[in-house]
RNA sequence: GCCGCCGUAGCUCAGCUGGUUAGAGCGCUUGACUGUGGAUCAAGAGGUCGGCGAUUCGAAUUCGCCCGGCGGUACCA
């Protein structure tokens, strides 16, 4: 009866897809958010907060037919017997918020929002079940002015972060088009609607499958490395030529599809957006047409865009990655009329954060440099704690980065804390220096270099590194132990 | 979801066709060592061999199912 059962413990595991951020992530991420903030706030975009928690209809994804979200959220009951769910975006709450105070709001609405979103997906490469995104949007402004300024956003904030001209590029399109090409091969029609949603789906694809591969998925279907068969949209020959022509060529689009008038207004305003970005000083290198750009199938109406690094990604060991798109948005002239009934017009982008921060580290534009721990002030004596408080609160005063050491090891223990947490030097108060009124300053960096061969000359040398000072000078001299090292 | 590859110490891995108490390097803790990071040396901690079941006298090793990871693919606001 002396033993008794082991207490059930929990596992200390992370749910998958879901990352712990350390601190240099942290702060490399908000070095990087800072900057995009400045871009946005420069355009004059205001910031907006929303929860994370929606009601799950408000967001779009409630099943009425299954009374029930849909599986891709995350969502939950609360008291009142409500589904409510984690935003998988941050335009869906936009749109629920502009609603809900449209009338106190000046129109055009443009708003930047910053935060994490979540979905109930399969993790994959670059790709999470929580990640930030840095949005901004303009509310009720139809005119394709407003569009045109998200793309020359894109490449200001790109280029705000070290992103050179050339090693990015911001793809645009317009569902109109998409549509008038779908119509001009007799796929119009509800009746057609699965077959149109696969093309748009093959199409999308064309950047990573090829002509061959995008042929394979319009016509009888595509099989993978790995002997996974996708379905194809069924389409004639005939059809698929119009298809794959079409996603080739920005060229006389005009006159191919033209004649359809969803078609025509598409491209005016495509055409409309390239004149107001080339006019503005955009070239061809930062802001292009790309037929084969689709982006969401579930609300953008017109133009739709999205911008991706260009220049090679690598990984460790050194196989090429397709990051995909780094920024990407759209209009949404429909979204808003979800719950007014009445046409708002709407258009917005989107920063995957995390995606991008991922690409600028790759691309050495983001080093998580590593930042300067603080001053330790060592305990020698557990007695005189406050003494040593006092130095560390002095060097607080003054601006400095300093803790007292609150554990329980001795001297060396001390010293192999200080120098992990990568403090630049350590404080050091014993007997010896408390009987002259003086301290010890040592400079840990300088003394990482003077690593010698055997003990005896380490130390010597380690002592070089070690500077003795009044105590009522402390401030000034770890001041310039800081000022050796900076940079 | 589907297809493929992989699960041995904190990390990287070894363990031949089944055969005593499962190993190495690195890392970690302690000491040599003084009131001082590194190096060296010594000692130590750390493993349900992913889990369950089957075959067998005997399974880390063979087989089945499950779980987890990675990659591809599908879906993706």
């Amino acid at each position: 009866m002396s033993k008794k059962t082991e207490p059930a413990r929990p596992e200390a595991r992370l749910p998958k897809g879901l990352f712990d951020v350390s601190a240099g992530e942290i702060r490399a991420t908000e070095g990087m958010l800072a900057k995009i903030r400045g871009v946005f706030e420069s355009y004059g975009f205001e910031p907006l907060g929303t929860p994370a928690i929606e009601y799950s209809d408000a967001l779009g994804k409630f099943l009425p037919d299954q009374d029930r979200p849909n599986e891709g959220v995350f969502s939950f009951k609360d008291d009142d017997e409500q589904w409510l769910s984690l935003r998988y975006d941050l335009t869906a709450p936009l749109a629920r918020y502009v609603a809900e105070n449209y009338q106190r709001l000046p129109k055009p609405f443009r708003r930047y929002q910053v935060g994490p979103v979540w979905r109930n997906e399969k993790p994959g490469p670059g790709r999470y079940r929580q990640f930030t995104q840095f949005d901004a949007d303009t509310v009720g402004a139809s005119s394709a002015a407003a569009d045109a300024e998200l793309c020359m956003l894109a490449a200001d904030t790109l280029e705000a972060l070290g992103v050179e001209r050339g090693q990015y590029v911001v793809k645009v399109n317009n569902r109109k088009v998409l549509d008038g090409v779908l119509e001009s091969i007799d796929l119009g029609g509800d009746a057609n609607v699965g077959k149109r949603l696969a093309v748009l789906r093959a199409i999308d694809k064309y950047d990573r499958l090829g002509e061959e591969g995008v042929r394979a998925l319009l016509g009888k279907g595509r099989k993978d490395e790995s002997g996974d068969v996708t379905k194809g949209a069924g389409l004639t020959e005939k059809q698929a030529n119009l298809i794959v022509d079409y996603v080739r060529t920005v060229e006389n689009l005009r006159e191919t599809f033209g004649s359809a008038p969803i078609a025509a207004k598409g491209i005016d305003e495509l055409e409309e957006i390239l004149k107001l970005a080339r006019a503005a000083g955009y070239d061809e290198k930062r802001i292009v047409i790309d037929s084969s750009v689709v982006r969401g199938l579930e609300y953008y109406t017109g133009p739709v865009f999205e911008a991706e690094l260009t220049a090679p990604i690598a990984d460790d060991k050194g196989q090429p990655i397709r990051l995909g798109s780094v920024v990407s948005g759209g209009r949404y002239d429909g979204l808003i009329e979800r719950f007014t009934g009445e046409k708002v017009p709407a258009t917005g982008i989107s920063i995957g954060v995390s995606r991008l921060l991922f690409g600028l580290q790759r691309l050495g534009k983001y080093g998580e440099s590593a930042t300067q721990g603080p001053v330790v002030v060592l305990v020698l004596d557990r007695d005189r704690i406050p003494d040593y408080q006092k130095m560390a609160q002095a060097l607080r005063a003054a601006n400095i980065r300093a803790e007292l050491y609150l554990g329980e090891g001795g001297l060396k223990a001390q010293m192999k804390y200080a120098d992990r947490r990568g403090a630049p030097c350590v404080v050091i108060q014993g007997g010896y220096e408390k009987a002259k009124g003086e301290v010890q300053i040592k400079d840990l960096v300088l003394g990482a270099k003077l690593t010698a061969l055997d003990r005896d000359e380490y130390l010597k040398k380690q002592e070089e590194a070690q500077i003795l000072v009044p105590e009522a000078q402390l401030v000034e001299n770890v001041r310039a132990v800081l000022a050796r090292h900076k940079g």
